[in-house]
DNA sequence: AAGACGAAAGTGGTTGA
DNA sequence: TCAACAACTTTCGTCTT
């Protein structure tokens, strides 16, 4: 159905790899991602036997939580559906109405504000739509849960949308966030904190390989540095080296080593820089990993530098 | 000069009494 | 509610390339 043939803009390899559930197309050449977000080519809206062909009719507008009230609407009736009721009840009635418009038109207002930060936001990071609809979907739910109350619209955004990449396994960086929504780092950790856990939202820690493709991408280092890196993330996690650390710090150290085995070093700046994480956080993830690893190849690697006088064998990549 | 390294002090969040 | 604690950051001085 996705019929469109493409071509790595960086290396003109044909072999790219499509990942549908994150919305990314990776050259598996060069790790390039190519595309970030492609068009969701099997939404398709039904249609009805084609020999019927009159009937090809839409069944209204689709339901998404990206309109402010899913596309439907929920109103306390009209006045002359309740004539038959005593007068107590018509009171609560007209109470009832009377605080269901208030309410209802707060919220709109609010949800047509804030959906449209969303979906700035949302584009501006190249987010998937399956991510967009979740994090509307979130957003929606704390608006009724009335968790806005005493915090920024925009920052409760954020704290949606960040939460919905994580749900996803798309994830971004709570520095992106900030970046793309101007709001503090860690007021909107603080309030995705609060969000996912009064809407009791169940997120499971990041897995640090999910952060490599976009990471490697940035850092221009080809898809056997990135498969490397991968490999060193899933070795160090069978020996718990990754639980409670920072899945950025993880992802960032292994590439820092798998571009240095490559031959594609890059400075522990650069890494930084992308993966949101200082330096020293580098040093130290890329400490317990030469050490809880082999490092052997490492040590190797600069031997050769070293005018390589004696022995040395020539086995760089494998497990 | 630039990059890598590491010590020391500070920040914000989690946990357990 | 408070204190201890771990992870991470900031800052800064030293060493290596």
């Amino acid at each position: 159905m996705s019929m469109y043939v493409k071509r790595c803009p960086e290396c003109g390899s044909l072999n790219l790899s499509y990942h549908h559930d994150k919305g990314e197309v990776i050259c598996r050449d060069c790790g390039l991602v190519v595309e970030d977000k492609m068009v969701d080519f099997d939404q398709e809206w039904r249609e009805f036997d084609g020999d019927t062909g009159a009937q090809k009719r839409r069944t209204g507008s689709p339901m998404s939580y990206r309109q402010f009230d899913k596309g439907l609407g929920t109103d306390v009736g009209r006045a002359e559906d309740i004539y038959k009721l005593d007068g107590k009840t018509k009171n609560k009635f007209f109470r009832l109405r009377k605080w269901q418009q208030r309410v209802s038109t707060a919220i709109e207002r609010n949800l047509k504000l804030a959906l449209s930060e969303l979906k700035r936001i949302s584009s501006f990071l190249k987010l998937p739509e399956s991510v967009e609809e979740e994090s509307s979907r979130i957003y929606t739910l704390a608006v009724q849960k009335g968790l806005v109350r005493g915090r920024s619209m925009e920052s409760v955004v954020a704290g949606a949308i960040y939460a919905a990449c994580r749900k996803h396994d798309v994830p971004r960086t709570l520095d992106e966030l900030a970046e793309s929504s101007g709001i503090d780092r860690k007021e909107i950790g603080r309030t995705y904190r609060f969000v996912i856990r009064e809407l009791d939202i169940k997120i499971l820690p990041s897995n640090p390989v999910d952060y490599i493709p976009r990471f490697a991408s940035e850092l221009k280092l080809n898809a056997l540095t990135q498969s490397k890196a991968v490999e060193i993330i899933e070795e160090a996690r069978s020996i718990a080296l990754t639980s409670g650390r920072g899945p950025t710090g993880i992802a960032a150290a292994a590439l820092y080593v798998a571009a240095l085995l490559h031959g594609e070093k890059r400075t522990q700046r650069a890494v930084a820089d992308v993966a949101g994480v200082t330096e020293v956080t580098i040093r130290n993830r890329y400490k317990e990993l030469l050490s809880e690893l082999d490092l052997e190849e490492q040590i190797k690697k600069k031997k050769k530098k070293l005018k390589g006088e004696d022995d040395d064998e020539e086995d760089v990549d494998e497990e």
